[in-house]
DNA sequence: GTGAAAGCGCTAACAG
DNA sequence: CTGTTAGCGCTTTCAC
């Protein structure tokens, strides 16, 4: 490994004129500069960033934690703030918070303990009293997918309830009015949030079952969804994963989409397009917000100033992506 | 941010003695140690991985070059490895290799900088050349799916040919002799291979196309595939996605999947289970490749040695799912 | 057992 | 413009 020294000493510098050539710290001597560059050329000179992370106090790293990213959501989550610690040549330090609260707390600390002071990080089980205090430890810790009135400057999230009023709405225009809400059963604010915005804009009785927001999830709804055929016509599902699960279990049963039953679903995941019919769902624009909450996070922590020009609006909207998994009910 | 010296002058000792009881380093008196704990525990110490990276020469964290996260293979294979990371108290860093050779340099790069000794490269693009130098300068890169001779013993990779002929095999065996190849146009080793282990086992003049191994490759593929539908029973996709996508593209034409046409996939991706017929494929291990890449890397580079009894066997072999997108040929 | 001191590779005043 | 010096937070000889 050739460091500073190696290259200051074949150029005939310091190891101070060394560190500013790498720098672009101005003031070199042409010359000098030339000379330093080749010497760095010669012995294949690779700064440690490490070294110089601890000497300057300034952290290259971002860190972000989220569940799991062998799920395609998360996934997508990490590939876009990936794309923003490319673009500013930071290291992505990646953690994985798990199911419960202990296993979070972990994957942050492992990042404080990597000296990183700018993360994004993505915690549903979390109490907002330990995250509060994390938020005042971390002033560049953001929040993507979670709102804490105290800190929503520096929280990115969707607007769920939204989200569900758009589900009642469209369904409503599309001739619905006896609708299954299939959604999940996870303790966290999103599934009663979109449940709620549903049915203030349906309020009539719908029937209601829960199950974990997965494939199978849906395929356990489906099943008891199944006894009450009659009185339905369309299922408000609370993710693609659930939807498919739904329809796969239906049409095993023989009861056909859109023909028989109609259903949406919400998040426009990989699934939603691959399906059969294509699903209609609620675009949630991860992608942005992901993007959003690692610049965000970036500016705060003063680790980049060049993408100052940040929206202004932290609650994304999710939208309608009419596919054809739903059919005029008359 | 508390160090050593607040710990060391709160609890009357040195900061050798500190760091002494970090590190578990034996040969400390009871009471001083406890001490010291209760210092640490009094200032909430927590002791700098970066710096104690760089004073011990000792790296704390593996780096991860893959093409793109938000893939769900390449998902699956990061969660795998970070539950290696995890049980080995290490971090993850994670550089994305993108699409061309310039990008996967510059990801293996950036974690040279990081001073990462331990890292799991999938690369595509990069030359045998230039991935040999790398291999050479990093002692503790690991390559997976990939396998360059001069260094079997730092490779995990699938025995692609394998996985052809056993596709071949089972169409047979289901009374299948038309089959169409639908395979990847990625100028990679793993579509040719899987193409010459179906071609051995089956000699006979088969049906070829090409397309990106996405599901709209898929859906580009059916489109061709379907003015040949008289003279095939059969097709055999190079991974679950375009499976799906041809699966899609049919049904659209009134194609029914499997009593018009039987389909394989490779992988065993998400998709396979959530489709609609569930797709019969070859399962690509994945999950145990990449835990035993990582351990792999970990056990060369001297980080971990608890690991020791590992997998002698580098090459791994896919095997059959069945599921129910093959019908019997009479 | 414990402390003093040197140093990991680099940056950042401060002189000159 | 450039070199000297003093650290960043921690580990690690080497004495005591």
């Amino acid at each position: 490994m050739t460091t500073v020294k190696d290259v200051a000493k074949l150029a005939g510098v310091s190891t101070a004129t060394v560190s500013r050539v790498v720098n672009n710290s101005g003031l070199v001597n042409k010359e000098t500069q030339s000379k330093v560059k080749s010497a760095m050329q010669q012995l294949n000179y690779r700064p440690n960033t490490v070294a110089r992370a601890l000497a300057s106090k300034k952290c290259t790293t971002l860190g972000l934690v989220v569940p799991d990213v062998s799920d395609p959501f998360f996934g997508q989550l990490a590939s876009s703030v990936e794309q923003i610690t490319r673009l500013t040549n930071m290291q992505l330090l990646l953690s994985i918070g798990g199911q419960d609260e202990r296993s979070e707390q972990q994957a942050i600390e492992s990042l404080i303990a990597q000296n990183c002071d700018t993360m994004v990080v993505h915690s549903k089980k979390m109490s907002d009293e330990t995250l509060s205090s994390y938020l005042n430890e971390l002033p560049g810790l953001v929040l993507i997918n979670r709102f804490i009135a105290e800190f929503q400057s520096r929280c990115i999230w969707l607007n769920n309830e939204y989200g569900g009023r758009l589900a009642a709405e469209y369904l409503i225009h599309k001739g619905h009015k006896q609708i299954a809400i299939v959604n999940s059963c996870l303790e966290i604010d999103d599934p009663l949030l979109r449940k709620k915005g549903f049915e203030n804009a349906l309020p009539s009785k719908n029937f209601y079952f829960e199950a974990t927001p997965t494939f199978d999830g849906g395929e356990e709804a489906a099943n008891k969804l199944i006894e009450h055929l009659d009185k339905v016509t369309a299922v408000f599902a609370y993710n693609d994963a659930m939807a498919v699960g739904v329809i796969s279990k239906l049409s095993e049963k023989g009861i056909r989409v859109p023909e028989d039953i109609s259903i949406i679903g919400f998040d426009d995941a990989l699934f939603a397009r691959v399906c059969q019919p294509k699903l209609t769902t609620l675009k949630y624009p991860i992608d942005q917000m992901a993007k959003h909450a690692a610049l965000l996070s970036l500016s705060i922590s003063g680790s980049n100033t060049e993408f100052s020009n940040l929206p202004s609006e932290y609650c994304y909207q999710p939208y309608l992506i009419e596919r054809n998994s739903v059919s005029l009910n008359e």
